[in-house]
RNA sequence: GCCCGAGUGGUGGAAUGGUAGACACGACGGAUUCAAAAUCCGUUGCCGCAAGGCGUGCCGGUUCAAGUCCGGCCUCGGGUACCA
């Protein structure tokens, strides 16, 4: 019997389908088109599985929409700007460009043989000039059309190295390479007015129908729309100028309430006192140590200083509460001061409780609580609770409505106005480094920031310094330090002016690519009619980790480029399905050196022992020292050997479980020994089987065994068809059939709901029926050419096989998707359970169109339920028709 | 710290508020084989001889009925604006 050989059949349709251009997608009338994209990967140089996972998920809809009738479009790209190959390039010499390029051509070689659905004549890479050369081109009309900006912005910085530091490279509060104190620093920088646009990103995320519910609230919390009270304290003893403090809170109904008024060390008035007095100039720059994540900021030691000023209440002049510097406060958001209530914000609690501030509440559970807290009182806004220092109005009310009644009061009394603020920033671009898209602008003496003219785009990145390579293990860009590149004459004036040398964040270039797909090669960014044809994305798909940024980002480039006419105003939201996978993980094996630090051992170094159901993990170096693999031994002997790794867990591995693969862990498995050992089929029906599409999946060898093992089952059953004698009659064509139309439905209904792995469940339970017929050979014939349909998606190479093989004509990627018949999918009788409070007692058979009154009756009869009852009289008998009965007692 | 998720057998997981554990792995038993691999058939949540009882991270609630809804926790994961 001939056997399932995946290398040879993949091969074979592979090159079908090239020779006959089957992905190429071209704009046409007669079908209606359907753009799906998976988030195009970095170039790391290996693909992984969770790149597999992703482009199979997209290669899945992708076949699955050709089948149902579309006009397809799959492209795909390289996100190739970006920090790894500048840090290749440092930390082994060689040149960003030339490593990038090289992991292009090698990831490509390595996504090829998956077979993916793609058409590769709209590759593109954004480190290519005719990729950022029209990304440019946008950043001049979004500049003319006033969406991007320069303002100042903190930089992490490593004083010894003297660079600016990605969040990435601060580790601990210190520089990666130079192990330095990392400071915060102001620079000035290019920023996208995304902050514009906070309402429209916020209101549209209603209309987004499909995508999940996660990714639209975490937005909706990023952009962050508050309603508060912006007014200001007066001062007494500050310095001149500085006669009022103003601050935003969202909660106004605890002003009375207020013990304190922080500034962040970033505020005018803390930058003014820093420069006459040493102590507040120490605090500030201690308080600048440290990385410029929130996170940082957040998490680290509550630190005040008392500046000494004082304000006066609004409405107790006579009370004054002491105006602290404080490092948790960010100059970003709101007016970079607040007032602090200890009773009612835990962080201020703890604040006050440090510096043994006042601790005043203005609400309280109940009357006559006691007014002492022993930690800060938060309820939800939206309960009621009882204002003993409230505005006007009930004491008793909500956290919302007092809010509302403090506001207005407020406002009535001139005491600030109500308004609504966002947390959303701008988003600063610029990037001290050389491996990205440089900003086509000149900085002239005279003219000041002139434009770049369009006619000299791309501003390209020169690959040397003219004539010697550039030296990138040297801290800092490159681009500063190029002899020449600089030297520009100003586009306005014509005299001799230096180029700007910050190059965009690597978020600018993924945050058009979409559209880019619709026409690669255009000489401008957008061609109007390719545009509007295969706009919007219809289904994208990519990991959960790129729910906020990218996304947001993503969402203000389509407005941007509708402000400035290179997207149709059809694509004011550029995806109208999104789909967030999880992630691929994978055990990490480890062992530990003499201090106790962990050592990464690959999966291939690593065994796994059993007995029964008990096992253990050994190094393979360490069994073949200890004569586990010599031929002549026992099972004894090999278990008196795993199990003393249980008594001595010091020589055994470690498992890490479900870490995220990653290189520095050594558990990166490498999805081309997969293909390489099962086939492509395999690592696709694997990836989709076992896990739910948006959860994490952890990658496991048997796992694929057991796909491979399914998908010979398949082949071997087609050949065995082949074989059989077309004449004859066998017995249960009709069940066959009625299961077909069933699996027909289930796995488009599970295509369709990225329901995958139950799809998947669904194929496995409809092939061990198939397995099991004994129908004649034309039911069988049906059978095993519409599971080929419903798995091509998934394993599109054997569907094919399948196909030729029983003789049907074309490809299968060309055959329509099956339709289920609904006749074939109503059952005559029903399985009914019976629960008596409900617990499952008993169940019968009954005729799908029974009355509840037959149900109850039958039911009530079962001798088990009479047994469970016991004489006592049910109270009530519930029957959901076709679900199930509980009798009540 | 803050925002968002997830938690179900030995394992991955299934389940429009309606029989918890589909499907698969592993394990065990059997057929085939000189033997093995491969293949095929069967058993398999836990406790219990059985009857039965217990079971979806923990505590509480709503409901005739909760893995699913609500409240409060715990643990793990993602994001936290310069990783992509």
């Amino acid at each position: 019997m001939p056997r399932y050989t995946p290398a040879e059949i993949e091969a074979r349709w592979q090159q079908a389908w090239e020779e006959s251009d089957v992905f190429k997608a071209v704009r046409s009338a007669d079908k209606p088109k359907y753009y799906v994209l998976e988030m195009f990967p970095y170039p790391s140089g290996r693909i992984h599985m969770g790149h597999v996972r992703n482009y199979t998920m997209g290669d899945v809809i992708a076949r699955y929409k050709m089948a149902t009738g579309h006009n397809v479009l799959h492209p795909m790209g390289w996100d190739a700007f970006g920090m790894p190959a500048e840090n290749a390039a440092m930390a082994s010499g060689g040149h960003p460009a030339d490593w990038t390029y090289n992991n292009i051509r090698d990831m490509k070689a390595q996504m090829k043989p998956l077979g993916l659905s793609i058409d590769w004549s709209r590759e593109l890479a954004t480190c290519h000039p005719g990729y950022y050369g029209q990304q440019q081109a946008l950043f001049l009309d979004f500049l003319e059309a006033g969406l991007v900006y320069r303002k100042n912005a903190v930089v992490n910085w490593d004083p010894v190295d003297m660079t600016v530091l990605a969040n990435e490279q601060v580790e601990n509060g210190r520089g990666w390479r130079s192990g330095a104190l990392v400071e915060r620093r102001e620079l000035t920088q290019w920023f996208f007015k995304i902050s514009d646009q906070s309402e429209d990103l916020l209101a549209a995320l209603d209309g987004l129908d499909n995508w999940p519910a996660k990714v639209k609230l975490m937005q909706a919390n990023w952009i962050g729309k508050s309603r508060g009270l912006q007014f200001a304290f007066s001062t007494v003893d500050a310095p001149d100028g500085h006669d009022k403090i103003e601050v935003y809170t969202t909660r106004p109904d605890t002003l009375l309430g207020a013990s304190f008024v922080g500034i962040s060390p970033d505020h005018p008035l803390a930058k003014l006192l820093e420069r006459d007095n040493d102590d507040v100039a120490a605090f500030n720059a201690e308080c600048r140590k440290g990385g410029t994540t929130e996170e940082a900021i957040e998490t680290a030691e509550k630190l005040g200083f008392d500046t000494g000023i004082r304000v006066r209440h609004p409405f107790d002049t006579s009370h004054e509460l002491p105006v602290y510097i404080a490092n948790f406060i960010l100059m970003d958001y709101g007016t970079g001061a607040i007032f602090g209530c200890p009773a009612h914000d835990e962080r201020d609690f703890e604040f006050a409780t440090k510096y043994e501030l006042p601790i005043i509440s203005t609400y309280l559970p109940s009357e006559d609580a006691d007014e002492t807290l022993a930690e800060a009182y938060v309820p939800a806004k939206t309960d009621k609770v009882f204002y003993n220092r409230g505005f006007a109005g009930d004491q008793w009310q909500t956290g919302n409505e007092a809010i509302d009644a403090a506001i207005a009061f407020c406002e009535e009394n001139g005491v600030g106005q109500g308004v609504t603020k966002f947390r959303l920033r701008d988003w600063g671009l610029s990037r001290q480094r050389y491996w990205g898209c440089p900003i086509p602008v000149v900085h002239c003496d005279d003219c000041g920031v002139v434009p770049e003219k369009k006619e000299n785009l791309p501003v390209e990145l020169p690959y040397d310094n003219g004539n010697a390579p550039f030296d990138f293990s040297v801290p800092g860009n490159p681009l500063e330090r190029h002899p020449t590149w600089r030297d520009v004459p100003c586009p306005a004036c014509g005299k001799p002016a230096k180029r700007e040398t910050d190059t965009m964040d690597t978020f600018v270039d993924s945050s058009w690519y979409y559209a880019r797909f619709t026409a690669p090669r255009a000489d401008t960014p957008t061609v109007a009619e390719e545009a509007a044809y295969w706009m919007n994305v219809d289904q994208y798909i990519g990991g959960i980790e790129h729910a906020i940024l990218h996304l947001l980002y993503a969402r203000f480039f389509a407005r941007a480029m509708e402000i400035t006419g290179h997207l149709p105003k059809s694509a004011h939201e550029p995806f109208d399905a999104l789909f967030t996978q999880g992630m691929v993980t994978h055990a990490i094996y480890q062992t530990r050196d003499d201090n106790g630090r962990p050592i990464y051992h690959y999966p291939n170094d690593v065994e796994k022992l059993s007995w029964g159901d008990d096992s253990v993990y050994a190094l393979k170096a360490d069994l073949e020292q200890k004569g586990y693999y010599k031929e002549d031994q026992d099972e004894a002997f090999r278990n008196s050997i795993a199990k003393s790794y249980v008594n001595f867990p010091e020589v055994a591995v470690e498992v890490v479980p479900s870490a995220k693969m990653s290189k520095s862990k050594n558990n990166v498995v490498d999805p081309l020994n997969i293909i390489s050992n099962y086939g492509a089929d395999t690592a696709r029906w694997f990836v989709l089987s076992d896990s739910p599409p948006e959860r994490d999946v952890e990658w496991t060898a048997s796992g694929a065994e057991a796909a491979f093992k399914h998908l010979s089952r398949v082949w071997n059953i087609c050949d065995r068809i082949g074989e059989m004698d077309r004449e004859a009659a066998g017995q249960g064509d009709e069940d066959l059939l009625k299961a077909m139309h069933k699996t027909i439905h289930d796995v488009t209904m599970g295509v369709e709901s990225f329901g995958f792995n139950a799809a998947i469940a669904k194929l496995y339970a409809f092939t061990a029926t198939l397995q099991k017929s004994k129908a004649g050979y034309k039911a069988q014939r049906e059978a095993i050419m519409t599971l080929a349909q419903l798995m091509s998606p998934m394993t599109p190479h054997l569907a094919e096989d399948i196909w030729a093989h029983q003789g049907a004509e074309g490809l299968i990627v060309h055959a329509p998707w099956p339709k289920a018949d609904e006749a074939m999918l109503v059952d005559d009788t029903i399985t009914m359970p019976i629960q008596v409070n409900g617990k499952r007692r008993a169940e019968i058979q009954v005729p799908a169109d029974m009355t509840k009154e037959e149900v109850e009756k039958l039911a009530l009869a079962h001798e088990a339920v009479v047994r469970t009852l016991a004489g006592a009289e049910p109270k009530k008998v519930i029957v959901v028709p076709g679900k199930i009965v509980n009798v009540v007692a």
